[in-house]
DNA sequence: GTCATTATTGCAATCGGCTTGCAATAGACT
DNA sequence: AGTCTATTGCAAGCCGATTGCAATAATGAC
């Protein structure tokens, strides 16, 4: 009866409830509702807007909008999603620390499709900063452009 | 009667006159406001809020906000302007053209001065990039974090 | 200089993404 | 079960920016 895939699923469910115990955090429906959600799209960014969608088809009674919001950021401050974002667009998240190493993302202007570029160049940059007495250093990357795609034709 | 520093001011203005000229717009009283407004401000990056404050004290009727937003975005176009834009923030607009290298910059969380970085890091990953396949690359960097002085207490 | 054409303006409304205040609710302890 | 307080839902609001549209004003032709 037990189905591998389910076990599985539910295990990271509750690895999520572990980890917002461990905070000192409660335990709430909207908070598993989105977790839930965030699970069933672990290859995808969700933007606030489209986890709220996938909540309350999940379950109907499901969660305020807000709710989502506030969980999201309470998820990135608790290093359980990582977020892109692009001017002018909304933010997206999915399953996964930013710690261990963030990453930079090429959008196609053309067909949206986004992809991850592999080493992160702004790290030297602040490798030069921090010996100039800058600190608590962050950055944000965005790279545009057409790709090979989408270049040709 | 003719003051240097006037005409070199009118000079400028005018040339931004002849560059709508040139580029079959029209030159309205508006377009010249946000000129004169940009020109006063030579140093600095205005939000268009800024700008359209300034123009009202400038000249009582001036324009309206609106006018602001589609001259700063044509101007932009025109490459008359350069901006600077930081994640849920005003974008802010200085005299310049951007085409000639563009630049990069680094703002303080805590007196939230901002700096230009010099040398663009990014320019090697978009000619990884090309030679890909991928065109008509371009991109936003935002580096953030503490300044020397800020870090020092 | 006057006219016709049409780009541009001003105004009000609207938008998108996100946040806030606050009373009601529901987790997590005893 | 009862208490305490974090969290929720709802409505409202915020900010930066955009849009539709009728009114206006800049340009080119005469």
């Amino acid at each position: 009866m037990k189905e591998i895939q389910r076990v599985y699923k539910m295990r990271n469910v509750d690895t999520i409830i572990e980890a917002l115990r461990k905070e000192g955090a409660r335990v709430t429906s909207a908070r598993k509702t989105v977790a839930k959600v965030l699970l069933k799209n672990k290859d995808t960014f969700l933007s606030a807007e489209e986890v709220f969608n996938n909540s309350r088809s999940l379950e109907k009674g499901a969660c305020d909008q807000v709710s989502v919001y506030r969980t999201l950021k309470l998820f990135e401050k608790m290093n359980i999603i990582r977020k892109k974002s692009f001017q002018g667009e909304a933010d997206r998240y999915q399953l996964g620390s930013s710690k261990k190493g963030h990453e930079h993302f090429f959008k196609c202007d053309n067909c949206l499709e986004t992809n991850i570029i592999k080493g992160c160049v702004v790290a030297k940059v602040e490798k030069g900063l921090a010996s100039q007495g800058y600190s608590q250093l962050y950055h944000h990357l965005e790279v545009r452009g057409l790709c090979p795609r989408c270049s040709s034709c």
